[in-house]
DNA sequence: GAGCACTGC
């Protein structure tokens, strides 16, 4: 159990919040419908208040009230904070539970959790017998496991009959959200009560700038345009920090180095040293920073000193910073969208929705009123950003949530009630895929092992692999491995040249230790060596070693661990044995979970993957098969990184006969065809011509010799088939379109 | 010869 934190004084009492006149009515529509959608803006007191009126009007009777957090900071802290409110010891009646931290104990009658703990609490027990109350918070920001609890409470519950026969009383749904798409909740859960909390928000008015317009999507444009922007907003405005938007990491240095030199020819002393120009302390903050150096960013500033804070989205929802009274908009992000045409994930700058950016703005009103400087035109503003920001669900890969979900009974994942449908190649993509890690069968089945993957925590062809080390015996190997591709990048990259190099030669000589040319034996190398040293902090200082990377992916490999010592005990755990080289059963292991992602040497430096899309791909410099050329024909790979090449990352050598019998299998289903499957109506009929017809197709491409014939084929035919090619003609295109 | 926003189980 953790230990309870001291909290802040806090400036208003609960009675004092926007809710407490609502109290009584609110608990009455909540005994009402089965179903209720809470709206209001932050500082209603929705969150912390809610759950405790419905405590102290019984409801915690039959079983308890559970509040889903997308976020682990938000849980805790909530947690803590009602804990104190209700004047109890946190984990008694009030407690928490993350991952990896569960603060709860028999009593606890309030339980505020993330939402993917409250997904695997589902799993283990659909029918939430254990609760009375499930609260679902921050359901506009529409994170996966959000939109995925969404759907399964109103397929579970929407039928009073069917629900009464799962459980002995009734569930109470409430979702909570900003004001934003009440309507559309509403109508998603039978039309049910919307009931609305004014919020208590300061004024903040917004301005558009003359210089961003449709067409200046360029890197430094936008930079340099809220450098100037900030830097007037420090000479023309009155006291009040100053919070500024960004993209990433490498802008916001730039941003920082440009804000000081500006700064400098304005004629303003400033000292490099602690990065301060006379009144303005100039702080960057993104996530990959040292916590120390985030703490910074709260205290503050001297006194007659402005701060400046230079941020990524993460000051949008995650950390909440006081004094912000200026906020300046670059209107870009950088989000991780799944394309599912070349079958990879593709990172990119584009710009935000209108939603998005009226929450930035609204982080200049949490104290008093603010004004927000958007540095885009309002052409922009009505042309280039959505109403809403594209939920996750509909951007990325689904191959895991489709298998939790079948795994929940849920066979027709395409008529699943999504809030926001994704579209139906990606869930055909993600059954597929699990088609081939036999996770499910050809009906869209899940098969035993299926059930075993779905324990895991992980991507599925990484538990694939780990399930075969476990079947082998050999789980000690993969262990490490699958915690450490399942953490944050463990390898610092610093900023400047000389320190590069430095780095880098670590990292080779770890590389090295390793006695072999493979990425994943060196991930396993540097986890071991870490945890047998005795300081293991003072290691990683020495070795270019994110600690706390490091630090969770030791807890993740416990995690790991635990869950399959449990598995291990079931009967029908398989078992295989092994006769052929021990120094290959790592990669013989690997190759059972990431035959999807085999590539073969094409010509000189370049690999052509066998996948089906047939891109040509170019090891990333980072890795050991770097220029590597050699024997080294045939490799697997991690993933996929589009920058000025299309990079292979964690890059592992291995030999054809390993993946031979599993090639074709890439080949084998036709995706549309499983569309049928997905809605598992396929009729004893259809299976059979079915089946005959992917026979034949099968002797068609007997072996993976005819399939890797004709991708070549394709390569030499099409040879513009390079990703990188075509990412950049979809940007293109898609810019046109937004230009018109 | 190089660049990775943010969450979460």
């Amino acid at each position: 159990m953790s230990k309870p934190t001291r909290l802040a004084v806090k400036d208003s009492e609960p009675k004092h919040l926007p809710i407490y006149q609502h109290k009584n009515k609110l608990v009455q529509a909540v005994r009402k419908s089965p179903f209720l959608i809470v709206t209001g803006e932050t500082g209603s007191g929705k969150t912390t208040q809610l759950p405790q009126y419905l405590h102290e009007a019984g409801f915690c009777k039959n079983g308890k009230i559970g509040i889903t957090q997308p976020r682990r900071v938000a849980a805790i802290t909530v947690a803590q904070r009602v804990a104190q409110e209700m004047k109890c010891t946190l984990g008694r009646e009030v407690g928490y539970q993350v991952r990896f931290d569960d603060c709860t104990s028999q009593e606890t009658a309030v339980k505020y959790m993330t939402d993917g703990c409250l997904l695997r609490e589902v799993l283990a027990d659909p029918s939430l017998s254990q609760y009375s109350v499930v609260i679902l918070d921050e359901v506009h920001e529409r994170s996966l496991n959000t939109d995925i609890l969404l759907g399964l409470l109103k397929n579970v519950f929407s039928d009073p009959a069917e629900a009464a026969k799962r459980r002995s009383f009734p569930l109470k749904v409430v979702v909570m959200s900003a004001t934003l798409e009440s309507d559309k909740l509403s109508a998603f859960f039978n039309n049910c009560p919307v009931f609305e909390i004014p919020g208590r928000v300061f004024p903040v008015t917004c301005t558009f700038g003359s210089a961003v317009g449709p067409k200046d999507v360029e890197r430094n444009f936008y930079v340099k345009e809220v450098v100037k922007v900030a830097l007037d907003v420090h000479i023309s405005e009155k006291a009040g920090d100053i919070l500024v938007f960004l993209t990433g990491q490498s802008e916001i240095e730039h941003a920082c180095d440009l804000l000081f030199e500006k700064a400098e020819n304005i004629d303003y002393r400033y000292d490099v040293q602690d990065r301060t120009v006379e009144g303005l302390l100039i702080l960057p903050l993104y996530g990959s920073m040292p916590t120390d150096q985030q703490r910074q960013i709260f205290q503050p500033p001297p006194p007659g000193i402005r701060k400046c804070v230079v941020a990524t989205n993460i000051a949008a929802t995650s950390l909440t910073i006081n004094g912000i009274k200026y906020i300046v908009d670059s209107g870009f992000v950088k989000q991780l969208n799944h394309n599912s045409r070349v079958g990879m994930d593709v990172l990119e700058v584009v710009p935000i929705s209108k939603s998005e950016a009226q929450q930035r703005a609204g982080r200049a009103g949490r104290t008093s009123a603010g004004k927000c400087f958007r540095i885009y035109t309002k052409e922009f503003w009505e042309k280039c950003m959505p109403e809403y920001t594209i939920p996750e669900i509909q951007r990325t890969s689904l191959t895991a949530v489709i298998l939790t979900l079948k795994c929940l009974g849920v066979h027709d994942v395409i008529r699943f009630p999504y809030l926001d449908c994704p579209e139906e190649r990606f869930i055909l993509e993600a059954l597929k895929q699990l088609y081939q890690f036999d996770a499910i069968d050809r009906r869209g089945k899940v098969t035993k092992l299926g059930e075993l993957m779905v324990e895991f925590p992980l991507h599925p062809g990484l538990t694939r692999a780990l399930l075969k080390s476990a079947s082998l015996g050999c789980q000690d190997l993969l262990l490490p491995v699958a915690a450490m591709l399942s953490v944050e990048n463990i390898f610092i990259r610093p900023g400047h040249p000389d320190k590069q190099k430095e780095a880098a030669k670590k990292h080779r000589a770890l590389a090295e230790k390793t006695g072999s040319i493979n990425d994943f034996a060196t991930l396993l190398c540097v986890f071991n060596s870490c945890k047998s040293s005795d300081r293991p902090s003072a290691w990683c200082k020495e070795n270019w070693i994110h600690w706390r990377a490091l630090k969770s992916a030791f807890s993740v490999e416990t995690q790991l661990r635990e869950i399959l010592l449990r598995l291990q005990q079931r009967r029908d755990f398989p078992t295989e044995s092994f006769d052929g080289n021990k120094s290959e059963l790592l990669r013989r292991c690997l190759c059972s979970g990431y035959f999807t992602n085999v590539a073969r040497r094409s010509v000189g430096k370049v690999f052509c993957t066998m996948d089906g899309h047939g891109s040509m791909v170019h090891v990333h410099p980072s890795s050991s098969l770097f220029e590597q050329e050699a024997e080294l024909n045939w490799v697997i790979f991690h993933d996929v990184l589009v920058t000025s090449k299309t990079y292979i990352r964690t890059v592992c050598p291995i030999r054809y006969e390993w993946v031979k019998d599993l090639l074709p299998k890439l080949h084998e289903v036709d995706v549309y065809e499983l569309s049928s499957v997905a809605r598992q109506e396929v009729t004893e009929d259809e299976m059979v011509k079915w089946e005959s017809k992917e026979a034949a197709k099968r002797q068609q491409e007997a072996s993976a010799e005819d399939v890797m014939k004709k991708l070549e084929k394709r390569n030499t035919e099409d040879s513009v088939s390079d990703a990188r090619a075509r990412y950049l003609q979809r940007k293109q295109q898609r810019e046109q379109r937004k230009a018109l």
